[in-house]
DNA sequence: TATAAAGCATACCAATTGGTATGTTGACCC
DNA sequence: GGGTCAACATACCAATTGGTATGCTTTATA
């Protein structure tokens, strides 16, 4: 089995250098853990050993593991979603050009090191959403958003006559977040970012025909 | 945490009625375990209870969880996922058609159990592509075929004139099932069909306007 | 019919798991 | 200066984990 624990700063995971309190290193770390190992096989020894924070203190900031997990979507993956991929969408003026900006810059900040990874999102979403309701509430709040700012870019769109009048706003948020994230999980299992690459392409190329000729 | 176990005749394991000899019994019991709990989590003694199988007979026919892992990608998954989203393609016309008729017709054999837990490939290949390199190979093994199906599909309609001049043939195939899995994933976590009709009709409207006009 | 090997079954094992119970320390408050 | 509580630290625990060693049948083969 690898051992990616050597390389910390990635896209995913940028926040690694700052200076934390107790609770907010154990919540970090175990989103580390969590990403790479996936929930279940996280290990709270794992965590601790990093940190050199100990049981006891653990269990003071947090009640149990599953707690803990949910605290770092929350608190951790929420806010790296938002940043990424909702808010660069929020306010720009016409949703197509901000989607294929988004799908560029993001080409080039992504490493190979994040392609190994993958979203933490949908590795999470995948691993617990049938296994634990509570982990599933947690997650579809985050796609919702997601989903959300999209609907609303394309439906001003629709509005100032941007894009084809049979585009419907929700259908193309769902379908875009999925192509990317479909994207992203195809990177990671060829572990190469020219998959990464051609469904940007591709992406770009369904958005370009959106547009209202 | 839910129990979905006795659940046991969905879309993505048809074959649960038919008799088996004990290396298949373990297989399959193994497989739908993984799918369920993914392969670190999937615990050998759930696999021997369900099946009255015993430990010595396991390791008899495998070596380690591993290489039972191993077996479950190369005569469970791949299987399926050919039987499901390649042969279909293989030999229709017109790709366009082809795959359009392909999500139609998956859209209604789909049961919400399907979609509870998701694509098999998918799961497993974002649990363990980055945790080892036998199942990542095994895994992209599929996704290649699944591509050059595709891909192979699109080159020829663009001989045939059938589709835009300006299509690639492999990024539209790797674009096309990116946007399938995220589908599927996105149902998933909504634990919601419509999810996935919704990207099918997201998807069938890109694949519309890949025809030559 | 003797022999070898495949096909299991039973019992055991070290290591790891999440979780808990109890103790200690320092800061703040009255 | 006694009391209180948050913030830890240490030690321990039952359960589960994958894996192994050994023994027992049944079947094919010579």
């Amino acid at each position: 089995m690898n051992n990616l624990n050597d390389k910390n700063v990635y896209w995913w995971c940028p926040l690694d250098e700052v200076q934390l309190d107790t609770r907010g290193t154990i919540l970090f770390a175990a989103y580390k853990e969590i990403h790479y190992q996936g929930f279940q096989s996280a290990s709270l020894k794992n965590i601790l050993a990093r940190t050199g924070v100990t049981k006891g203190a653990l269990y003071h900031h947090f009640p149990n593991k599953t707690e803990l997990g949910y605290a770092v979507i929350d608190e951790v993956i929420a806010e790296r979603i938002h940043l990424s991929f909702v808010k660069p969408l929020q306010d720009c003026e016409n949703p197509i050009d901000g989607i294929i900006q988004l799908i560029q810059s993001s080409g080039d900040a992504f490493s190979l090191t994040d392609i190994e990874l993958g979203c933490p999102l949908t590795a999470l979403a995948q691993e617990m959403a049938p296994i634990d309701e509570g982990f599933r509430t947690r997650l579809i709040k985050i796609y919702d958003q997601w989903h959300q700012s999209i609907a609303d870019g394309f439906q001003r769109a629709l509005e100032n006559g941007q894009v084809r009048d049979d585009v419907d706003p929700f259908t193309a948020a769902v379908t875009i977040v999925a192509t990317m994230e479909g994207a992203i999980h195809a990177a990671k299992v060829a572990q190469d970012l020219n998959k990464l690459y051609l469904c940007g392409a591709g992406l770009i190329q369904y958005l370009q025909l959106l547009r209202k000729t």
